[in-house]
DNA sequence: TAATTATGCAACTTTTTAGCTGCATATTAA
DNA sequence: TTAATATGCAGCTAAAAAGTTGCATAATTA
């Protein structure tokens, strides 16, 4: 299987998914997957299967109700991937120059 | 063709490619495409794929000399990833709470 | 010049992903 | 109780992705 960073970063990468993602954390309400779909121009199974990507990956959560299937964005995960990416951001501003600069030294 | 973003997302949601571009960042000089292969248990095409994708996305940079194509990580681009998460970084520790009330007021 | 090295390009296979339709089932409303 | 609604599951297709091998070519080294 794959680690739990992977695949947050397979389910964000997707632009559906993001999309799914973002009308679920600006929603006022939890919203069915029926109310989901509505949104999309795509079957209620793709947008049920790409639910339950972002679910796998911890994104999304859900709360049954009778027949209707409720949910809502859990964003925390995402501390994962910023914790990831902040290793990077040190090198965001100079790097291209250092790096640069290791090319012109190497010239061998 | 995809968006930038989406690239960007994709290029780092292999594992295999976040390796590479690790290897890249922490390389003391800029590596050839054979330096990189032998780092990996992967054909060296696979590897130039995989670099190819990373280019694509701005996440690596490369220089010819000769023979050699130098490559060296460039990790601007993902300041556009930390953008993308930074407007979720304000549901981070509260949201799930949020999200949860919403889901109980809602109960029809 | 001849051999070696670094690479790109093309073609191919396998696996994964994105999406669909159809059908069954449980819950709710009329 | 009958009809409508919300959903899951299974199976299918098509496209994208990951990886391979083989061959050609340009640059170095012996």
């Amino acid at each position: 299987m794959q680690d739990n960073i992977t695949k947050l970063f397979k389910a964000i990468a997707d632009p559906t998914r993001r999309d799914i993602f973002h009308a679920l954390v600006i929603a006022t309400s939890a919203l069915s997957i029926t109310q989901i779909s509505n949104q999309f121009e795509m079957s209620r199974q793709g947008v049920t299967k790409h639910i339950k990507i972002l679910n796998d990956a911890g994104l999304v959560q859900m709360e049954e109700q009778g027949r209707n299937r409720y949910c809502f964005a859990d964003p925390k995960p995402l501390k994962e991937v910023n914790k990831w990416m902040q290793f990077y951001a040190q090198f965001w501003d100079d790097s291209l120059g250092n790096l640069e600069s290791y090319l012109d030294e190497k010239k061998v």
